[in-house]
RNA sequence: GGUCUCGUCGUCUAACGGUUAGGACAUCAGGUUUUCAUCCUGACAAUUCGGGUUCGAUUCCCGGCGAGAUCACCA
C-alpha cells in the first residue's frame, strides 16, 4: 500500500491557458480521491523563457478554481517536506544525482561546440539517415568541470514497453534513447533529467502530464534504471484541439487564459466541470458534475485516447447551468464586481430581489448589466426599441398610448403584494380592452424596462412596486 | 523523412462480438395565454476506406487513407 502523490509541475513561462488546466485537474483528483497528496512544483530552469508573474497567475488560478496543493510554493512561502519546490532552487541536488551517473560512467562531459553538432545533424538530415549522437561519441571526454554541458550516455539501447494508464501498452524501439543532455552549460538540469530527479525525491507515485511527453519516454526509462529509480505510474493526457483545425490548443490560436474566462463571468465550478469532461465521462450519462463528484468517479479508464475539442458553446452552457443552481446569496457574493452602474449603488435587498428573478436567464455573471439596470433606475423612454418588435412596430403611437393609459387606470387599484394578483390584473385589461396579449402586454413591458428582453412582466412589476410603475407608465404616456 | 499514437453525429461522447448505434452541446421546428432566457416535446445528424476472422463486426487482425505528437543546452 504506497502512499499516493501526485505533482501539477509548469513552467513560469506566460499565463496558464485553458488547455493546461486539465494536466492539474486530473492529478489533483487522482491525489484526493485515493487521500494521497496533491504536490505544486515550479519547473524554471529555463531562464530565457521566464517570464516575470507567471509564477503569481498559475497560483491564482489554481486557488480560483479549487485545485489546493498540499506541498508546493504559496506567495513567498513554501509547505511540504520535500522541498524546495522551484528547480532553480534545487542545483545541489541535480548535480549529487548527476555524479552518481558520472561515477558509473553512464555520463560524459561534452566538449563539443553546439556548432560542430548542429552541423552533423543537418548533414545527417540531408542524407536521410537517422542522427544518433551516439555514434559520435567524443573519443576523450574532459572531466566534467560544470562548464560543458552533461550528457546521459546510453550504453545498451534497448527496446522499452511500458504501460500507460491512458494510452495502454506502449513500445519503442532502440533507437528512441540517444544519448542526451542532462545538465546544461550553464549549469542548471534540462526538464529531461530534473523532472526524474525531482518526481523521485518528493516521492511523486503517478506521473500524469500532456501526451507530448510520449516520444521522450525511453530517455526517461533508460534514466530511472541508470539511476536505480522504480518506475512511477504514467498517464499520458491526450491535447485539448483549437476551435479550428485539428492542432493543439495554444496561445496563437486564442487559447484564452483561465484569468480572462473569470473576467467574463464564468464559474469556477463550471469551468471545472467542462475542462474534467473533455475527454473523460464516468460511463454514465450524467453531463453536470461537482468537484467532489469528479474526485470521487475520476478514472484513467475513461479518459479518451484523442485529443477534444474545446467547445466555447459547451462551456457557456454548463455556466448557465451551474449559475441556476446557485442559492441567491451565493450568487449575490460572486457578482460583486459584475453590477452595472446603477446595480453597484443599490443594497443588498434590492440585488438580492433582482437575482431572484434574473438568475435563470443569465448565462454568465457579465449579463448582469443588461439584465438588471432598469430595475435600479428608471430608463429613459426609448420608443425606437419597438422596431425589435414585430407586432408593436405595425401600431400607431396614440393606440399604443391609449392602452398605457388603460393599463395605469387599471394597475392604480392593482395589488401588487403578488406576481399572480398582477397576472390577474394583466388579464383583466385583455378582456377589458379587447387586445391581444401579444401588443397589451408587450407595451407595458416596453413602458416599464424600454429593454430588448426582461424578466416575466407581473415578476417584473411587483419588484418595481405600484408607485415606480405608475410613474414609468406616467413617462411614456406623456413623452 | 524516422519513431510513436489516434480515427463513432458539426462538437463532446456511450455502446469493451448481437442495440432501430444511445445521451449531451450546437442547429431547426413546436409548446409553456408578452419579449429574452429557462423548461418541455420533436426533427436533423455518425461508425474513414478496403480486405480478412466470425453465424454475426463500431468493436478483433492486416493494409490503404486521414490526423496528431516528437526528433533542442524547451518544457
Amino acid at each position: 500500500m504506497s502512499n499516493v502523490r501526485t505533482r501539477f509541475a509548469p513552467s513560469p513561462t506566460g499565463y496558464i491557458h485553458v488547455g493546461n488546466v486539465r494536466s492539474a485537474l486530473y492529478p489533483f483528483f487522482i491525489a484526493r480521491q485515493s487521500g494521497g497528496q496533491f504536490v505544486l512544483r515550479i519547473e524554471d530552469t529555463d531562464q530565457n523563457r521566464f517570464v516575470e508573474g507567471a509564477e503569481e497567475l498559475i497560483i491564482d488560478v489554481l486557488h480560483w478554481l479549487g485545485v489546493n496543493w498540499d506541498e508546493g510554493p504559496d506567495g513567498n512561502v513554501e509547505c511540504g517536506n520535500y522541498g524546495p519546490y522551484h528547480q532553480t532552487a534545487r542545483r545541489e541536488i541535480y548535480h549529487r544525482w548527476a555524479m552518481k551517473l558520472v561515477d558509473k560512467g553512464l555520463a560524459y562531459a561534452d566538449p563539443r561546440p553546439a556548432d560542430e553538432i548542429k552541423a552533423l545533424q543537418d548533414q545527417a538530415k540531408a542524407e536521410h539517415r537517422l542522427f544518433l549522437y551516439r555514434d559520435h561519441r567524443p573519443t576523450n571526454p574532459p572531466a566534467w568541470d560544470g562548464t560543458q554541458p552533461l550528457r546521459f550516455k546510453v550504453t545498451n539501447p534497448v527496446d522499452y514497453h511500458w504501460h500507460d494508464e491512458v494510452m495502454g501498452d506502449l513500445s519503442a524501439g532502440r533507437d528512441a534513447v540517444d544519448d542526451f543532455i542532462i545538465i546544461k552549460s550553464d549549469g542548471l538540469p534540462t526538464y529531461n533529467f530534473a523532472h526524474i530527479v525531482d518526481d523521485a525525491e518528493m516521492k511523486i507515485t503517478h506521473v500524469i502530464r500532456g501526451q507530448e511527453y510520449i516520444s521522450s519516454m525511453p530517455k526517461y526509462l533508460a534514466l530511472y534504471d541508470a539511476l536505480e529509480l522504480p518506475w512511477p505510474v504514467f498517464a499520458h493526457l491526450p491535447h485539448i484541439l483549437a476551435p479550428e483545425g485539428n492542432k493543439k490548443l495554444g496561445k496563437r490560436d486564442g487559447a484564452k487564459s483561465v484569468t480572462e474566462y473569470r473576467d467574463e463571468g464564468y464559474l469556477p465550478e463550471a469551468m471545472v466541470n467542462f475542462l474534467a469532461c473533455l475527454g473523460w465521462n464516468d460511463g454514465t450519462e450524467q453531463e453536470i458534475f461537482t468537484m467532489d463528484e469528479l474526485i470521487n468517479k475520476f478514472s484513467f479508464a475513461h479518459v479518451q485516447k484523442s485529443g477534444a475539442r474545446f467547445d466555447e458553446k459547451r462551456l457557456l452552457w454548463l455556466n448557465g447551468q451551474w449559475i441556476k443552481r446557485l442559492d441567491v446569496d451565493d450568487l449575490l457574493n460572486r457578482c460583486e464586481g459584475f453590477w452595472g452602474k446603477h446595480g453597484t449603488t443599490a443594497d443588498d435587498d434590492t440585488r438580492r430581489a433582482v437575482l431572484a428573478i434574473v438568475q435563470e436567464r443569465m448565462k454568465t455573471l457579465a449579463d448582469l448589466p443588461s439584465l438588471s439596470e432598469y430595475f435600479f433606475a428608471r430608463p429613459a423612454v426609448n420608443w425606437d426599441i419597438l422596431s425589435t418588435s414585430k407586432q408593436l412596430s405595425k401600431r400607431d403611437r396614440s393606440d399604443l398610448i391609449n392602452l398605457l393609459k388603460a393599463a395605469r387606470a387599471r394597475l392604480q387599484t392593482a395589488d401588487f403584494s403578488s406576481a399572480d394578483a398582477l397576472q390577474d390584473a394583466l388579464n383583466e385589461l385583455l378582456v377589458q380592452t379587447g387586445e391581444k396579449p401579444v401588443i397589451m402586454f408587450g407595451i407595458v413591458r416596453f413602458a416599464l424596462t424600454w429593454a430588448r428582453f426582461s424578466p416575466g412582466l407581473p415578476e417584473t412589476m411587483q419588484l418595481l412596486g405600484r408607485d415606480e410603475v405608475l410613474g414609468r407608465l406616467d413617462d411614456a404616456i406623456s413623452s
